[in-house]
DNA sequence: CAAATATATATAAGATATTTATATATACAA
DNA sequence: TTGTATATATAAATATCTTATATATATTTG
């Protein structure tokens, strides 16, 4: 497979939040699976290592915004994470926070805004 | 005046591109001018510092892609920034790419993605 | 007339986030 | 048996950004 030029550079930053949104979506994820998700659902556009993945899992657990439960699937541990209580909320807080910045930022590169409806 | 929240967390890694694209905008800038034009076509909701602002400028100076020139300006010194031919080849590419950047990450966080025009 | 605010550029120390490299381990395909 | 896919994780090095600070003029406010 070749790999897409993957612009990680601009991930910084929108990281955890991504990881939140991800969680927010589906109730428990892996590590592994999260990498995955995010380069199919982005066309291979993002591409997250896992030297930035785990250090963010870890300090979300850490803040108590997820919760880890460790399952043996195919003789092998796989480490799933769900959001707390207090972690959902964080993602929907997060989540809004980040579209408003995306919005901000596509303006500001000239992206046209779409007109408002009109009465 | 208040203060927005100004969510600079997610800046990371863009602000390069910003700047670049602001330039690429605008034919010659100086420094405060760029933190006023980001936090006006934003409506706040972007706010560049100084200190984050200033070294991206003379790494980009460094670089190659920017050109300076110093003016006075009521008894002050103002200093120019303009992009060089390679910065202009520089801004479209990173402009581009960051666009790209952003409509996936907008995928991922479930905004829909605009219709294709139909024919 | 003094103080505050807006304009203007810049550096340094410290904090934080991310990249790159590495270690470990199983299963399966070539 | 070599490589690839699956799977988690840490450490060192680097890059980037925040916060604090210095300097200086002009204008507004009290």
């Amino acid at each position: 497979m070749e790999n897409t030029t993957s612009n990680s550079e601009y991930l910084r930053g929108t990281l955890k939040t991504i990881v939140l949104s991800l969680l927010a979506e589906n109730k428990r994820m892996y590590g592994y699976e999260i990498t995955q998700a995010v380069k199919e659902q982005t066309n291979g556009e993002i591409a997250l290592t896992f030297g930035a993945l785990y250090p963010v899992l870890h300090k979300l657990e850490q803040e108590g915004a997820l919760l880890t439960e460790s399952l043996e699937v195919d003789g092998r541990l796989r480490k799933y994470y769900a959001l707390t209580q207090q972690g959902a909320e964080t993602a929907r807080e997060k989540t809004i926070e980040l579209g408003r910045f995306l919005n901000a930022l596509q303006n500001l590169l000239g992206v046209p805004e779409p007109l408002p409806a009109t009465s």
